[in-house]
DNA sequence: TAGTGACC
DNA sequence: AAGT
């Protein structure tokens, strides 16, 4: 009998989605910890806030940032920021370990030259979705895309490069990173509505955190 | 920032 | 419109 079965944490393995695209399962998972004292340090400085789209609806998800730039989005359009639109102020700064990470990853899936500037931080209530879409408010393109999930479950929608191509859906996990760039980098991508569940660590709430280099 | 396509 |  291995005693070691029980005692050791679950290896990452590696889930590829589409030319460019990869799941990193559990990649993240003997960090949650400490990326979650991160979030709740951001937060404090730059709380969580629903973002009005261009069309004038109100986001389910509920965004903050953290880095050099932040994600926003108004009646104005999408784009980035380095200052926080509630406060004036510089969003706080991207935790040397939240980078560390998405390098890591990012190596691991073949792009040793990320370097993120931007951290958007996404909560999910319950029902919260996030319909089909691009990230291609970045200025260089060839970056990738370093996605990390926190919290409850949710079913990733992985779509192509046409709004009209059909999605996949892929259970995230807590834990679970994904990577996209290449020839993915412009793939159409969603959330499907939140459904109800509980986790230990963040309750009834989806945390996921998008590393970008944006600027 | 709109123009689409899906659609009940 | 990262919307319904």
């Amino acid at each position: 009998m291995n005693v070691d079965l029980f005692n050791t944490p679950p290896e990452p393995w590696t889930e590829p989605l589409s030319p460019g695209a990869l799941v990193l399962r559990q990649y993240a998972t003997a960090h949650t910890d400490h990326l979650l004292a991160g979030i709740h340090a951001i937060v404090a400085q730059a709380p969580f806030r629903h973002m009005q789209t261009p069309g004038g609806y109100t986001m389910s998800v509920a965004m903050t940032n953290c880095g050099t730039a932040g994600w926003i989005t108004d009646r104005k359009g999408y784009r980035y920021s380095t200052t926080d639109p509630l406060s004036g102020q510089a969003w706080p700064a991207m935790p040397a370990d939240f980078r560390r990470l998405a390098q890591a990853a990012a190596l691991t899936a073949g792009f040793p030259a990320f370097q993120p500037d931007a951290c958007l931080i996404n909560r999910y209530p319950v029902g919260a979705k996030m319909a089909l879409h691009q990230d291609r408010d970045e200025r260089d393109l060839t970056a990738p895309i370093v996605s990390v999930s926190l919290g409850v479950p949710a079913t990733f929608l992985w779509g192509g490069l046409q709004r009209s191509d059909k999605a996949a859906k892929v259970p995230l996990l807590h834990g679970d990173v994904v990577v996209w760039g290449g020839a993915a980098r412009l793939a159409f991508h969603g959330i499907a509505p939140l459904k109800a569940a509980q986790h230990p660590l963040l309750g009834e709430e989806r945390i996921n955190l998008t590393f970008r280099q944006a600027l």
